[in-house]
DNA sequence: TGACAAAGTGAACATTTGTTTACTATAATG
DNA sequence: CATTATAGTAAACAAATGTTCACTTTGTCA
């Protein structure tokens, strides 16, 4: 039965682990702990979790969406066969030992799609490259937005034509680099 | 020391689960079960951690990344204190069980901060409301765009004024609703 | 220096783990 | 129908689990 794979994402998503055999004879309404091994070795063949050393964990699959093709007016979506399969957290952190999230505030980077409440991943580093979206405070006031080098000179721009450059009188501090932006909708 | 953990979130996201403690022995580089035992106690009571019936599991705060305040032109970052804990796919996706994910190709939603090369977070319904961003087939046609709705019937909006307005010719059906939308730089 | 807490050792132990074996019930198939 | 794979039961077992106890080492701070 597929539900009980439904089950066994229930427990996890609410116990940030799988059960042990014996708690899923309950899970399962079953009363043999072979009867879950046969079926545990049928989830492990079929890729959505794996064994070492007789210690069960879940695969990627298993926690991943199914991502399916490139989207365009009059084109169909790509077979179940080229699927995919991603983790958003994995996708969009690369190094979460030195990453944090922030919640934007105001319309300055309307032109990059960073719009007014939506959050970004920032990776924590002194350095970045011209062109980047940086956390950053400039003469002692924090600021997000793009880095811009001249030589060895560097200053601020905005994504909204509504605002100017920003030129560091005295400082310009770099804080973090925006590797990603999330979005809900509602 | 806090390197212990930085050991357990490496062998989390190398085995999707945790070490038991004679896997931690080795991970830490000890000799006593309960050098472990203690350690793991007061990452317990520093919430990263919890335990039921003798079975460890990680908290969300042991996956999530701290949330920092409001960023806006000279206001400050929120102190450590009042940090927020977030996991992308827990934030973004609410039901997981019939959400996929679809790579966005075009530029007809720009107007929502929706790039070509996004990828949207989708769930699968059949019922949308007027103003939702949904996946659905126009005459046959597939098509990423925003659902109005003008009293019984319907029809399709771009978010972008280069593309006028679609009316269906025969039948409109929806596959369901876009809830959000991510983008990696670089 | 001395006192005391924190961190680690080593051994012992009841429970629980995943696996195996042998057997039965159920369902599917030609 | 008989046959054969599939799904489940029941019991037994070695190995590994988390916990506890008594003790030692290391570090901290007055």
């Amino acid at each position: 039965m597929n539900d009980r794979l439904a089950r066994l994402k229930n427990f996890y998503k609410k116990h940030k682990r799988l059960p042990s055999y014996s708690e899923m004879l309950k899970l399962f309404n079953l009363s043999s702990k072979n009867a879950v091994f046969k079926i545990i070795q049928k989830l492990v063949e079929s890729g959505l979790f794996k064994k070492e050393n007789n210690k069960l964990a879940p695969t990627s699959k298993f926690f991943a969406l199914p991502l399916l093709g490139v989207v365009k007016a009059g084109f169909p979506i790509l077979a179940e066969e080229n699927r995919d399969y991603l983790t958003l957290d994995e996708y969009l952190i690369e190094d979460p030992q030195s990453s944090f999230l922030l919640k934007v505030s105001g319309d300055s980077l309307i032109g990059l799609g960073i719009f007014d409440g939506d959050i970004v991943i920032i990776e924590r580093k002194r350095l970045a490259t011209s062109g980047d979206i940086v956390l950053a405070q400039i003469d002692r006031e924090w600021a997000l937005k793009i880095l811009k080098k001249d030589g060895i000179k560097a200053h601020l721009e905005s994504a909204n034509p509504k605002y100017p450059p920003f030129y560091p009188k005295q400082e310009l501090q770099i804080f973090g680099v925006v590797k990603a932006v999330v979005r809900k909708f509602n």
